[in-house]
This record gives structure tokens, sequence and C-alpha cells, in this order.
DNA sequence: ATTCTCTTACTTAACGTCCGTTAAGGTGGG
DNA sequence: CCCACCTTAACGGACGTTAAGTAAGAGAAT
């Protein structure tokens, strides 16, 4: 835990990341001005240069820090024994209600997917993604599917993602009802989905 | 075609739309500013308002445009006639290499998915999904799934798309390969997963 | 055919506001 | 005393937007 970079109170310096978070997941980085994430935090603008460098500055900070949890949270989806096809229910039922109870994240990795640079990214991948990707290649090897690991994984995070993403417009589409954005009616759609595929 | 709403030169105010439609998608609302516009296009920035109403009239014009080609897009995607099986994977591939030809559009459908307010969000909805999904949910119900239809559309363009969403941050996963960003690759990839589900 | 007028399509210059950022100073615990 | 932590006030610049003026062309009247 290098702690280079933050020179005053540890618990202030905290309390402007969680608090910028949302702003930065509702708005983006470009919509969130400084003086908005002071205004929350309860301080004055200028207090934040106390605590990071810039803007640019805060915001890798805070992204940072809210991927870290995600990553937490991801890694427990899989941390589980059982044939592969339980390891599989379990990972898209664990994974669909986690995107679900914690929207924010999941707007702020859109986003980054969207803005973010090649360091961001590189930073995001391995700090969030490389590992449970590398038990979902190693998960869909088991199940024998012969497609390509790579691909498949993705698709499985995609069937998953996508009907959050488009939670917002899915209600004006034919056939959007409130149930379809059931934690629940999402994971088994598609751990039906998943394993009919494996039926084959 | 009502034009209520230009009162200038057609031809600039089109050229306007269609130079600002590249920086929209680029930097997003917020990230663009009239100034901006007014450099690529070549005018003042004072200009600008002589066509439109202000920035808010000016992006929506923008994102109409924009979305009315992406509509006779996808319709010619759903065009066709054949078994079931064949509409699937027909559709299947022809929308990956749409989606693969056109990154603009593309991130700007993702972009108003997170940003889009409802209003943006029903025009986008009425203009270019509807009726492709509609389609694709009767297609749904040929093929005899018996799970949600509604959810099953949503999936199928979730597949395709994500592998473009993520197009950013695959290379730093394990196992990004070049080959996974190619529409051909990833059209197949997709068609064998949902004709995969229905040899069950 | 020339002049006059009116409209369209723009220009330059500026407005007030908000932006990221910094300078200068205060305050309270070691 | 000093240093971490915070304040108020201000800087220069970019923002969206507007006011005022101009160049060009179309149409009618003389």
């Amino acid at each position: 835990m290098s702690n280079k970079k933050s020179a005053g109170n540890l618990n202030t310096a905290l309390v402007i990341l969680e608090k910028s978070i949302p702003l930065f997941a509702q708005s983006g980085y470009a919509g969130v001005s400084m003086r908005d994430i002071s205004k929350v935090v309860g301080t004055s603008g200028a207090a934040l240069y106390h605590h990071y460098p810039d803007k640019q500055g805060l915001y890798l900070a805070a992204m940072e820090h809210a991927f870290s949890d995600m990553a937490l949270s991801i890694q427990s989806t899989l941390d589980i024994k059982g044939t592969p096809e339980e390891r599989l229910v379990h990972f898209t039922t664990n994974f669909t209600d986690q995107m679900a109870r914690s929207p924010e994240l999941r707007i702020l990795l859109q986003r980054e997917l969207l803005d973010g640079d090649d360091e961001r990214l590189k930073l995001l991948a391995n700090l969030v993604f490389v590992k449970p990707f590398k038990v979902i290649k190693e998960l869909a090897r088991e199940l024998g599917l012969d497609c390509d690991a790579h691909l498949l994984a993705i698709s499985m995070a995609g069937l998953i993602l996508f009907h959050f993403e488009t939670e917002s417009i899915r209600r004006y589409l034919p056939g959007g009802l409130k149930k379809h954005n059931d934690p629940k009616v999402i994971g088994k759609h598609v751990a039906k989905l998943l394993t009919g595929m494996l039926g084959k």
C-alpha cells in the first residue's frame, strides 16, 4: 500500500474520494468541477489541492479507490468449489447481484471503457479483471466448450452487463417490464442461456 | 421531414452536424465546446447560433442525424427471407459488421445510454430500436426458445456490442489477440453461441 | 439598367459566469 | 515555534451566448 502521494489527513483525503465517486459516476470527468466536489465534501475548493495535486490526480485516486472495491467483490464470486456447472451458475448469479448492488461502479467502468487512456485502462485491467478473467477462462476450458476462451469470457460478462447498460432505454422498448431489471430474473436468464449452450 | 427549426442555409446546417458528431463521440457533450465545433466547421462560433438555438439544440439535432443513419443500417440487417436459423446468422454477422464499420455511432449510443435524459432515450428507442427489436423478438419466438423474448433480444445485442465496448481494455486481458477485434471472428463466435443454444 | 430594400448568412467583439488553480494567511495541536 | 490543515480571495483563461455590424444576393420600383 504505497501512500507516497497523500500529504494530508488520510481521513479527509478518503472522504474526498468517496464523496467524489458518485459525482464522477453521474456526470463524468468533464461534467464535474472541483467546486462541485468541494461542495459535497463540505470544504473549500482549495482544500482539495492540499490532498491531491490536481483534478486529474484526484480523479485517478478516486478510480483506484473505487475499482479496488470492485476487485474484491468480483473475486468473491469465483472463490468457490464445485462442478464446473455449479461454479458457472454461482458466478453468473453472484456477478449479476453485485453489478445490481453497485451501479456506481458499473457506470464508472462504462465511462472508463469510453474515455480511459491506455494507462488507466491497463491499471483497471490489472487491478480488477486479469485474475477473474483467468478463472473464467479456466472454467470455460473445464466446461469443454470448443470456442475461444477469451471470446467466451467476454461474452459471459457482456451478457450480464449489457442488461444493466440498457436499463435506461429498455423501458421504451417493446416488452420491457419492471421485472427485467430484477437481478434475480437477469441472473436466471443468463445462467439458463449459458447452461443451455453446454447441453448441446 | 419537419424542418421547423433550421432557419439558415440547409447545407451549412448539415455540415455543422456532420462535423460535430465525431467530436461528441470522442469527448462527450461536456467535453466539446461550441468553439471546438466552430473550429472544425471553419466558421465563427457565433455562426452556430444562426443555425441552432443553443448547444443542447445542436447536440440534439446531431444525435437525430446520427441515429437516423443507424436506424436505416440496422433495418437492413433484418430485411431478409429464409429459415429462422438463417435469419439469425444473417442478423448476427451483419449487425456485427455494421457496428465495426461505424464506431462513432456505437460510441454515441453508449454515451446516450449513460447520459441521455428520458426524452432523448425515448427518441432513440423509437427512432432506432423499436422496429428491429420487434423483428428480433418475433425471430426468437419462431426459433422456439422458451425464454423471455425481451431478455433474449437484449442478450443478442449485448453479446455483439460488448465485444466492441471492451475493445480498448481487452488488449490488457489474458489471451487478448488482434483477431478478437475482427468483426468476422466476433460475428462467427456470436453466431456459434446462439445457434449452440438452439441445438439443445 | 440602376437603385433601393429586404433577407440570409455570416463576422468581430464582447458580456458575465464558471473553470482549474494558486497565493497568502489563519488556527490549533505537537 | 512549526507544521499539517484549512480558509478567503483572487488569477487568467475558457465557457455559452449575444449584440452589432457587414457582405452578398434576390426582387421590386423607377
